[in-house]
DNA sequence: AGCATCGATGAAAACGTTTACGTTGCCCTC
DNA sequence: GAGGGCAACGTAAACGTTTTCATCGATGCT
């Protein structure tokens, strides 16, 4: 079907030889038959083939990432934040997401070898049987929020616990007591560093109030179903810590349907930092993490890897930061709570 | 580096053959022998080499996304519709964003030779030159918001105009007069298709209103550098369209930050509807394509091209649908205006 | 018993490149 | 003028697979 490079060898009277040093400027050719094979390729449409290049010069220039899903505002900056700094290093990306199975995850994996230099896998099912069995041996792999604590792989992750620990101990010094929690999907990572850290600032800094848990599933739905939970309580809370943002913006909804003004009655704060934040009313307190720059430092230790081989498997925390807004703060003193 | 298929071989005691063979599950080989490729396989961790297998078997189950850029919710759906609609088809995907020039382009296109069983291309550099140079001759190849209209590629792109349409039929019907329209980047097909039927739906239907037209650049800050401009007018508009809904969201705060009232003073619309459009208050009005299907609509079209090898080019436009929500609707009766 | 058939297996070609190595012809130097 | 050196170019091997074809033994049939 093609065009290949015997076609513009043939067509421009040279071996294949001279067409591939011609075409990658290794020299070795003179300046006529370059500018004649320059031609003939031109006019042929010769666009060398990917594989058979990177069968032989084991590159690909290609990075592979494997993601449990594309959805919602987390993965598209992490995606933005890999490719932006992919393109710095003349990387290409291919992605891989959704897998709902390990079996699936698997495959997806297993798929990608001979056809990436470098792996980012950030997945569920990534822990340590599954990576030692489906992970080619030998290639550089850098793992993203994995529970994965062994020192064989580089592996970056977002400071769940750091985060959390500053929003419980921001809620506790604007007064507030009775502090909530709703959780994610059960089974979630970042979502039990994040319960263990809310757990154990409670139990540090007001150590008789007992932690009041719900059940969420990281959309905004769950978020409204545990709102309403919230308030039937008795004593009801006088603040909520949701596990992400969207649920934290669900359960507002769910606390002025039920006629309670935030925050003075319930106070608010997510975990994430979306776009969205800044703009429901009130202002949304949360934790944030710049994620884009989660993907580009992932992205960088991984390009290191390939280009120098050195292996130094680090281990880093991307630290989360506290973006104080209008729905924690009872007094108008937060430069966030601008006029709404 | 990596364990090959002759590893294999050698160690089960068999020809390469019937190693392939084995694991493809193309049969021709004894129970027995199966077994104990398969054991070996599994115990040298053997994963097949993609590279090399696409180079013979001419098909890399990948298909390449060649998209301007990464940044937003809009690209965000249209990945994972894309990825979704892939999966099921057992693609993966190979994406390359944020080229600036048309060179960068072109290499990142070329570098897709021989890794890709198809095209998905959305570029502001795709013109009719630009793929003949780039594109390799006979790879299946859809077209997404292209400014091209022959017949050579399939294509799939939002319905620009009827979306804008809708959006400013939907003002004049609600009683403004004076709309106002903010661009977005120069030269953005996307953003002229919107413009035009703006202009054409004022002359249309007010013919003695002029249009009035501001320049934007899709994000927040110059959405609200528009919003500034607008309230300084003499006579001020009583509604402004705004070519996507950051830059309704950025007018927004401008016109509130004046003290003037939203929609009573001056109507707000966007086009695309984020998902944040629902949750800004007043919640905003925006002409709303589903992105996802547009992207699933895309790949389901390459992949019919891939496997049936018919080439249909099929032209077709996804439908816009007008979300009419608070912030164009003077009276309460319409449903989207819930307390808030 | 002889012959055709069939299933399992191996040898080798092919896919499209890059590159190590030879070969050629030229110029320069002694 | 012979030899050496060097630049340009060609030959062929190599990368890791799949697949066609040939081989071989065993089996079934007459």
């Amino acid at each position: 079907m093609g065009v290949t490079i015997k076609d513009v060898a043939r067509e421009a009277k040279v071996s294949v030889a001279s067409v591939s040093r011609a075409l990658n400027g290794h020299g070795g050719v003179t300046a006529e038959t370059l500018e004649r094979i320059r031609e003939v390729a031109a006019r042929l449409r010769y666009i060398p083939h990917g594989a058979a290049r990177s069968l032989i010069t084991r590159r690909t220039h290609t990075i592979g990432a494997l993601l449990p899903d594309l959805y919602g505002e987390f993965f598209s900056e992490l995606i933005r934040g890999i490719d932006l700094a992919a393109r710095v290093h003349g990387l290409q990306l291919l992605v891989s997401s959704s897998h709902d199975g390990a079996a699936e995850a698997a495959s997806a994996l297993r798929a990608m070898q001979g056809r990436v230099d470098g792996l980012l896998v950030m997945s569920p099912h990534a822990d340590a049987a599954f990576l030692r069995q489906n992970l080619p041996v030998g290639l550089p792999t850098v793992l993203m929020n994995t529970v994965l604590e062994r020192d064989d792989y580089a592996a970056l992750s977002v400071d769940n616990a750091g985060g959390a620990r500053l929003v419980v101990e921001h809620l506790l010094g604007e007064g507030y007591r009775r502090i909530a929690f709703i959780q994610g999907p059960v089974g979630n990572h970042d979502v039990a560093e994040r319960e263990q850290a809310y757990r154990e600032a409670l139990a540090a800094r007001v150590p008789g109030v007992p932690p009041i848990v719900l059940p969420g599933e990281f959309d905004e739905a769950s978020g409204y179903r545990a709102g309403q939970r919230l308030i039937a309580m008795s004593p009801r809370p006088d603040a909520v810590f949701a596990a992400n943002d969207m649920m934290a913006i669900g359960c507002m909804a769910a606390i002025r349907e039920a006629g309670l003004r935030i925050p003075e009655d319930i106070a608010v704060a997510g975990f994430d930092d979306v776009p969205m934040a800044r703009y429901v009313s009130p202002a949304l307190t949360t934790a944030g993490v710049r994620i884009a720059e989660l993907g580009k430092a992932a992205l960088e230790q991984l390009a290191g890897q390939i280009e120098g081989d050195e292996a130094p498997a680090v281990h880093m925390r991307i630290a989360a930061e506290l973006m104080v807004r209008a729905s924690t703060t009872r007094n108008q003193k937060s430069k966030a709570a601008r006029a709404d």
